[in-house]
DNA sequence: AGGAACAGAATGAACGTTCATTCCGTTTTA
DNA sequence: TAAAACGGAATGAACGTTCATTCTGTTCCT
């Protein structure tokens, strides 16, 4: 495999498990099977790693979101679709979930960067957003707001859970999750 | 004021200001008014130090929340209060939203400490959510997870908006708010 | 005077980064 | 073809900086 992408995984096993602050080049290096000399080769600071973890991370929170998204299906299949592909992936991959806890604090990723980061991903879910409001399906309240909180909820649900493993693993099933998703958005005649 | 308590009324800012890494004992201490010395006189580690911030925190948190809150009036009252007492404070008070993001991913704050930052607020609102379940006016799913997708729908919601300032503040109305957060919770007939 | 509280300089460990050197595959030369 | 020369990738010890913590002399209070 590539070193540019062996440094970059290294990189994120050991935030995922260790946090940005514990995780030094020298460790990186280490994991990475490298000197620690060697990442300067391919990232002229530390900084720029960091931001080549997050892209790197949000492509695969990406492509997992939008996995088997069938783009000529209903509204409500879309969404589906979508917000149980973000509750499997971080089910299955805590290591990504862990990773995004830690760097959507971390200085290096400023706010351009998270845009570029979830441009993908806003690009395809607004205009599923914005039919399923003409359609009368969806409160009349900002996409944002709406996506952002469902996506809020399920993040935030798993990160708890995580910290003190209880209820969502066996608990929480498929529609049970569908079903507090929609309460939150949809439009009540 | 208290020294102790000023020490930690300036690690709050800074670290709200700069972030906790950015933070370090040097900074506490210009802020503080002090020497360095002196802030361990009063915490033993810079950990420790961290932890009364958190608490000190999550007793503010705690008791913004449940301000005005009549423990004699019905569950959908009760929540209506809680929820907007939460959604306004880190509206008002963005230090401790922001202070919050930080230090929820800090290794200083183990899982036991969480668990006593969050006590006194799960000892009042679980047991109206007990009720609610009772009432029939809510989805039967365990409370935790319905507590924790609003909880994390409202603070990520706000993040958002600290991170890229555009539809929260303005549009957002507490009945829409409060909309969003029934729907989730509630159960349909 | 005596002891507690305080300030800030001193200390040593840890970190990001640099750089002189080594290593290794390719090209050139004879 | 064999050996010499080359280029750049890789290395890790060393450097300078930053930080948490400690130490030491001073101030304040009683």
């Amino acid at each position: 495999m590539e070193k540019h992408q062996l440094i970059i995984d290294a990189t994120c096993d050991l935030i995922a498990e260790n946090g940005l602050q514990a995780t030094p080049i020298s460790s990186v290096a280490k994991e990475a099977g490298c000197g620690a000399g060697t990442i300067y080769r391919y990232f002229e600071t530390k900084e720029e790693l960091i931001e080549a973890v997050y892209l790197s991370l949000m492509e695969r929170f990406t492509s997992a979101c939008l996995e088997n998204l069938d783009r000529t299906a209903s509204v409500r299949e879309q969404l589906n679709t979508i917000w149980l592909n973000l509750y499997h992936y971080m089910r299955e991959v805590p290591r990504d979930a862990l990773l995004l806890d830690q760097l959507s604090v971390a200085p290096a990723i400023s706010a351009e960067l998270q845009e570029r980061g979830k441009r993908d991903l806003k690009a395809t879910i607004d205009p599923i957003f914005t039919r399923g409001r003409q359609e009368g399906l969806i409160k009349d309240i900002p996409d944002d707001v709406l996506g952002v909180f469902v996506y809020g909820g399920i993040s935030t649900l798993l990160r708890t859970d995580r910290n003190a493993p209880c209820v969502v693993p066996t608990v929480v099933t498929d529609d049970m999750l569908l079903s507090i998703c929609w309460g939150a958005i949809e439009k009540r005649d």
